[in-house]
RNA sequence: GCGGGCGUAGCUCAGUUGGUUAGAGCACAGGAUUGUGAUUCCUGGGGUCGGGGGUUCAAGUCCCCUCGCCCGCCCCA
C-alpha cells in the first residue's frame, strides 16, 4: 500500500476519509452481530506459520517477509521471526496460548489489521495490504459458516456494493481429502506430457490449485477431472448440505465451484470466495475465507472448530470506486470564530471551545492577519456562521454573526452566540 | 519469482542530433484591499530531473545498476 493521506488529489485508494468510514463501518457491523475486537502482533515466529499455512503453499514458500532476531537476542541472526501473510494463524495461537478455547463457547472476534506477502506489487496486490476479519471458534456447526459468509454478503451490501458472487466448496477433510488427491494425482499423471508447465510443477505439490489453471489447454484436459465433492465422506457432505440450504433459506445466492481452493492448507470443509464482477480478473476476489477445525489444535490447543473470513480495505476501495460509490468525506468546520486584532484572538479563541463544548464543529485561525483572510478561509471551508471577535460591539459585549449564506449580520451579546448559532441551525433543518 | 512499460515543481505535462541559470498551465503564498470570501492585476516561493555509478569539455537527454509505480504471468486479498 501506499500513504493514505487527507489529500483529495490522491488515488480515491488512498483518501484517509475512505479508509476511516471503511473500517468503522466493518467494525460497527461486526458488532452488531456481536464480535469483539482483537489485535494481534505483526510480527510471530516464522514457525507459526509453516505450520499452519503449510510448507509448500505459496505463501510460506516465496511469499513471506523473514525477520532477524537482533543479535544480541537468543537465536542469533537466524530469521525465524516473519511479518504475518494472514490474520488467522495469529488469532489461533493467542487463542491457544490463554487458553481461551478451555472457558467460553461462541468465541467471536474481529480485527483490521496489516498483513505482508513479498510479490511483484501491482493494482490491487500490495506487499502490504489491510485484512478486515472476522472469526468463530468453538462452533462445528454449519449455521457458523452460514453466519459467516451472510456476514461478509451483508457488508457488502451494507457499504452500497454490488455485483458480487458468492463462491462456495467443500475441501473436505483429513479423512476424505488424502483419497481424493490420490485420485485426483492419478487422472492427472496420464496427462503429464500434454499439460502446461505450471501445472506439472504443481500436480504434485497442490494438485487441487493445477485444475484452477487458467491454460486454455489446461482446461479442455481437465474438464473430466474427478471433483473433491464426489469424494466427501458423509459428515463433510452433510456439512455442506446444511450449508447451502442455510445460505438459501437466507436468500443469499451462491455458486458452486467444486474446483474452487483457497492459498492455505488449513482449511477444512468450507471454503468460499466473493468475487467483484466490476473488477478485473486478476483481483476480482475482494474477500474469502472457510472453515479450520484443526487449526487450534495444531497449535497444540484442545481439538476445536473455527470458521473465518477476511476481506482486503485495499480491494473493497477499488471495487467501491469501481462502482463510483460515495463515501463521506470528513466533516467540515460549521462555524470559523474570527477576531479583528490579536489583541482579542484569545478571547476568540474561547469561544470558539464555548462551540466545541457545544458538538458544534468549529474553526478558528491561529495565526490570522486581518479579517479578509479569515473570510477567505471560511468559505473555502463551507462553514455556515462566522463569528467575528473585536471591534465597537466586542466594547458592548457582543460578537457579530453572520450567516455566510444568507450573508446576513447581527450583534449578539457574547455568551448567547452558541445558543443562537445552535438555534439558527436547528430551525434550518 | 519471470516478462514488459513508465519515473521532470503539490498536480497535469513540455524540454530538439547531449549545449548557458530546467520551463508552462493549474495550485499555493504575499501585495493592491488595515471591519467582511469567490473576479482582476502585480510579485514570489518552490526541483537531490526517483537514487547511485559511468561515458563526455558538457548529461533531464546516452550506458550500467538500483528503487518505486503500472501491465501480463505465478499466486493471492
Amino acid at each position: 500500500m501506499g500513504d493514505v493521506l487527507p489529500v483529495s488529489q490522491q488515488p480515491f485508494l488512498y483518501q484517509s476519509a475512505n479508509w476511516v468510514w471503511l473500517k468503522r463501518e466493518f467494525s460497527a457491523w461486526c458488532e452488531l452481530h456481536g464480535y469483539q475486537y482483537v489485535e494481534t502482533p505483526v510480527v510471530e515466529e516464522l514457525e507459526l506459520f509453516k505450520r499452519t499455512s503449510g510448507e509448500t503453499s505459496d505463501i510460506v514458500g516465496k511469499e513471506m517477509y523473514l525477520v532477524k532476531r537482533s543479535s544480541g537476542e537468543a537465536g542469533g541472526d537466524d530469521a525465524t521471526l516473519a511479518l504475518r501473510p494472514e490474520g488467522s494463524a495469529g488469532v489461533c495461537r493467542a487463542v491457544v496460548e490463554h487458553g481461551l478455547a478451555k472457558n467460553a463457547a461462541g468465541l467471536k472476534f474481529y480485527y483490521i489489521a496489516p498483513m505482508f506477502r513479498s510479490e511483484r506489487p501491482q493494482r490491487g496486490r500490495y506487499r502490504q495490504h489491510t485484512q478486515m476479519g472476522a472469526e468463530i471458534f468453538k462452533e462445528a456447526s454449519a449455521a457458523a459458516d452460514v453466519e459467516m459468509i451472510a456476514m461478509l454478503a451483508g457488508f457488502y451490501n451494507r457499504i452500497g456494493l454490488g455485483d458480487i458472487t458468492v463462491k462456495i466448496n467443500s475441501v473436505g477433510d483429513a479423512e476424505c481429502r488424502p483419497r481424493y488427491r490420490e485420485k485426483l494425482i492419478q487422472f492427472l499423471e496420464i496427462l503429464r506430457d500434454q499439460m502446461s508447465e505450471d501445472s506439472r510443477n504443481r500436480m504434485h505439490a497442490n494438485p487441487m490449485r493445477a485444475l484452477d489453471s487458467k491454460d486454455d489447454n489446461d482446461k479442455r484436459l481437465f474438464a473430466d477431472a474427478p471433483t473433491i465433492l464426489d469424494h466427501l465422506n458423509q459428515d463433510c457432505a452433510d456439512h455442506f448440505e446444511e450449508v447451502k440450504q442455510g445460505l438459501a433459506k437466507l436468500g443469499i445466492a451462491f455458486e458452486v465451484n467444486p474446483r474452487l481452493v483457497r492459498g492455505l492448507d488449513y482449511y477444512t470443509k468450507t471454503a468460499f470466495e466473493f468475487e467483484c464482477n466490476t473488477l478485473d480478473g486478476a483481483i476480482k476476489v475482494i474477500g474469502g475465507g472457510g472453515r479450520y477445525d484443526g487449526l487450534v489444535a495444531q497449535l497444540g490447543g484442545p481439538s476445536t472448530p473455527g470458521v473465518g473470513f477476511g476481506t482486503s480495505i485495499e480491494r473493497t476501495l477499488l471495487a467501491l470506486e469501481s462502482q463510483k460509490i460515495a463515501i463521506p468525506a470528513f466533516p467540515t468546520p460549521r462555524v470559523l470564530v474570527a477576531y479583528m486584532d490579536s489583541g482579542v484572538k484569545y478571547d476568540a479563541f474561547r469561544i470558539a471551545e464555548d462551540f466545541r463544548a457545544e458538538d458544534i464543529h468549529t474553526d478558528f485561525l491561529y495565526q490570522a492577519k486581518n479579517l479578509g483572510k479569515q473570510m477567505k478561509h471560511a468559505a473555502e471551508q463551507g462553514v455556515e456562521y462566522v463569528v467575528m471577535v473585536g471591534g465597537e460591539e466586542w466594547e458592548r459585549g457582543e460578537v457579530r454573526v453572520k450567516n455566510f449564506k444568507t450573508q446576513e449580520q447581527s450583534d449578539i451579546p457574547k455568551e448567547s452566540a452558541v445558543h443562537y448559532v445552535r438555534g439558527r441551525m436547528a430551525g434550518k433543518l
